[in-house]
DNA sequence: TTGAAAGCGCTAACAT
DNA sequence: ATGTTAGCGCTTTCAA
């Protein structure tokens, strides 16, 4: 159905001239007359004429667009750091395409290799909570394509990294329920063969440690973000004879469903039970009462993620990859606590 | 810096055949010897050889791509749609391409122009706020590119369109604020050039208007999806010397707004004020109050959206737009006051 | 069942 | 300053 589209072959054989100095035109080249390239722009946008990248894509060995997979985008986290990544992207001509991976390992492997077949110069990736086997990975790398890694991180991959300071965001954390009166300190953590939650979970037993709280192993359970664990984690904390007095949860989707548990249970939020969460998000701002939580510089983490691709796509030899760590800070709301 | 992918020539050379058996066998096209078809098959297996979609694009004038763009994806409605529309496109071998606008009309023109240069095979579009120009769109579609319309519908464009019973939705939505025996309702409306708010302005005003209910203009506020005008506009009502007793809000965001000013009045919802939002997002349940709001088939939006397109990026021949409407319902959670 | 060859639209030597 | 030409990697007639 899709009717023709003008060529640069086109507007050559109207202007009489080469395709080459048609393409000469377009694309600004330095050595062409002012007059044939005026005429050539002129007829390209008389005739509406749209560049075929694809074709340009073939020739040059190069797309200009960059792949980004997250495991989902239905909370803000995500979104937020795509346009991040946008911002940067489309402000040096290239194209973002976005993909997501569903926290399913087999949609990873196959979205992964859509992208090396449709040539993406890069890739921004947060690999699935149930990776790993980082075969597929590694086999794109080696197939030269340039990989940036954020949020999701795993030791064992190589490449350049986007993180934030999760061990001192959760160190604040918990020290603050601490300084506040809170006693028992459950976590509510990720899974640990990523640095994500290994990091938070032991900002959370350092902040103990410091503060000679003894560690009780039952009241560390693993949510892993698993959509609907934390509630009935959270559930089996409040069953306990002595129950936890504060939650330190690993991110805010998990934060939200352990005081969606709470009120349910009829408990106070902070006064019963305090709640900490890890800033995924700008909406932790408008559960009642809003979220205690350790804020992240969501959008800097995509623009700098972005740029980092960026430089090494065009890195004229080996680069050496980098890995870069953004600072946390605790924002104060109503879910804990005032200081005594 | 990309080292160079194996191609089908490399296959070719290695097993002594011609480039077009290769073809043929990784197409598995009908014709061609099973043993030479494994043999590829092994080869390519062993290179970890991925097709380089662009040189097929260029050759085949078809991407499998179909492009989505959208105002906005952080709040939970469009991301929810692009997974539905991501569901029936990697079913049936497209790839998607993601774009947003950020409710501006001027990105918004830029990203249809890389659509276009991209080739893609066809685009659901949801306009931004302040498209009120469609000649970008319409250029497009003289081009023949199939696009679907959801969400942001204008009566000035041809093309199919995805759309849910706003007026239905709305009608129920009043009524029921009506039988929880409220009466003065206002309603925070959007922009009055879409379908979505006029059809949402019209359910509440025949709402009223059934039930003998006399219209006051001056309860109608245009918030038109502006980040933080609904929390204005719900000062102002707030401010009148005979305040409103209840709000129907355009959409969940605009009523989350409200909720959070209204709390801040140290109003109680629903005692003081009652409210009812217009599902964009399932995120309406954890604030507090629970929120009353109009819910619509999200999924399904963008399930169909895509099925469309498709449609029409396969039709034989010219394709007659189709319009659907699919239906919404009411449910009702604490914000809004008990049956009397 | 296979091969030869043309060409998709563009870029980039190289030549003039 | 402009033209000629050879591909980029693939699909698809057409011929064998």
């Amino acid at each position: 159905m899709r009717s023709k589209q003008p060529t640069i072959w086109d507007i050559a054989i109207k202007l009489n001239v080469s395709i080459s100095t048609v393409s000469r035109a377009l694309r600004n080249a330095p050595d062409i007359n002012p007059e044939t390239k005026k005429a050539v722009l002129d007829l390209a946008h008389q005739l509406d004429y749209q560049p075929n990248t694809v074709a340009a894509s073939l020739r040059k060995n190069k797309t200009d667009i960059i792949g980004v997979m997250v495991p989902e985008f239905v909370h803000a986290y995500f979104p937020n750091v795509i346009l991040g990544i946008q911002e940067v992207a489309n402000a040096t001509g290239y194209k973002v395409m976005v993909m997501q991976s569903s926290e399913s390992l087999d949609i990873e492997k196959h979205n992964l290799q859509a992208m090396v077949s449709s040539r993406v110069d890069g890739l921004i990736l947060a690999i699935t909570r149930e990776t790993n086997d980082y075969e597929h990975i590694v086999a794109a790398q080696r197939k030269g394509l340039p990989i940036v890694f954020f949020n999701r991180i795993v030791d064992e991959l190589q490449g350049s990294k986007v993180m934030v300071d999760d061990y001192k965001g959760a160190f604040m954390a918990v020290q603050h329920l601490i300084q506040t009166g809170c006693r028992r300190i459950a976590h509510l953590a990720g899974p640990e063969n990523m640095t994500i939650g290994r990091n938070r979970l032991n900002g959370y037993l350092d902040a103990l440690k410091a503060h000679q709280f003894p560690i009780d192993e039952s009241l560390i359970m693993h949510c892993d973000f698993v959509e609907g664990r934390a509630r009935r984690c959270t559930q089996l904390l409040l069953d306990m004879p002595n129950r936890p007095d504060a939650l330190f949860a690993v991110n805010d989707p998990t934060a939200v469903e352990a005081l969606i548990c709470i009120q349910e249970n009829d408990l106070s939020i902070p006064n019963d039970i305090a709640l900490v969460g890890f800033s995924n998000a700008p909406h932790s701002t408008f559960v009642t009462p809003p979220l205690t939580s350790v804020v992240q510089p969501i959008h800097e983490i995509g623009q700098l993620a972005a740029q980092l691709l960026l430089r090494q796509i065009n890195a004229p030899q080996q680069f050496i990859p980098e890995t870069h760590v953004l600072d946390t800070t605790l924002v104060i709301r109503k879910s804990t606590r005032e200081l005594i």
